[in-house]
DNA sequence: CCCAGACATCGACAGATGTCAATATCTCGG
DNA sequence: CCGAGATATTGACATCTGTCGATGTCTGGG
């Protein structure tokens, strides 16, 4: 057990569902909101943004002092963004070291985005 | 006066700050943040996704039924959606027709997307 | 002029959320 | 085995947020 059951089977953001397409469920739109709510907090944004600048790897240490909070606050951040799938963690001797999940983003970003909608851009493994 | 000026000079979500490219500032983070809670609640997400079905345009009556809540909160929730610069509002007769602004939801999804990051897309508009 | 209907605002309340101090857990070196 | 250091967890607290009922405001019709 390294702690990796979180807290479930990560809510999978919402692969191909364009949101503005088709009127959106209410489980839907509780599945997307839960990554959504991952990002859309100053101190988390700041978070990917570090952890994307420092080559895609980050620990707890690097980011306690740029962000200004305790380290338990980091902690929970990181965790809320591992949880929504954003973040992966790899425990590294005594440090965990925390990076981006490929594609994660940009799927959140792909399901914002009204480009894709019209016929245009052939998403991949969307079937 | 068509009842402009709601909240301040809206967020501008952030036109070119791609996130994963240089550690965001803590004014960043926060101008960001204020769009992407906006978006970031389920029924939020069904009224964006409920207006666009509407080929982009829907009064609060046509909103109250599909997500089973009241007059009032539905109004709540457009006016964080206008106030986040997602929504414009018009009044037309005694009804208050809300639009996507156009754009609005790409501009965010091209903040969060990493794939601008690489020399590959070219941005409009963003010298 | 007055009424009906659509929408906005207000006041109140329960639940979620961000934060920290204190503490627990884990890994490495000696 | 023990101590030091990095991280995770817990408990508590203030604040933010979503929701509703009641009420105010505006427009159009008679």
């Amino acid at each position: 057990m390294t702690t990796e059951t979180l807290a479930g089977p990560i809510p999978e953001v919402a692969c191909c569902a364009p949101l503005v397409r088709s009127p959106m469920s209410a489980q839907e739109a509780e599945g997307l909101s839960k990554v959504l709510k991952a990002i859309a907090e100053p101190n988390r944004l700041r978070v990917l943004s570090l952890v994307a600048a420092r080559d895609g790897a980050a620990c707890v240490c690097d980011l306690t002092e740029p962000l200004g909070l305790s380290q338990p606050t980091v902690s929970h951040h990181l965790k809320t963004l591992v949880d929504a799938g954003l973040l992966a963690r790899e425990k590294r001797g005594v440090w965990a070291y925390f990076s981006l999940v490929p594609g994660a983003l940009d799927d959140v970003a792909r399901v914002l985005s009204t480009a894709g909608v019209s016929p245009a851009a052939g998403s991949p493994t969307c079937g």
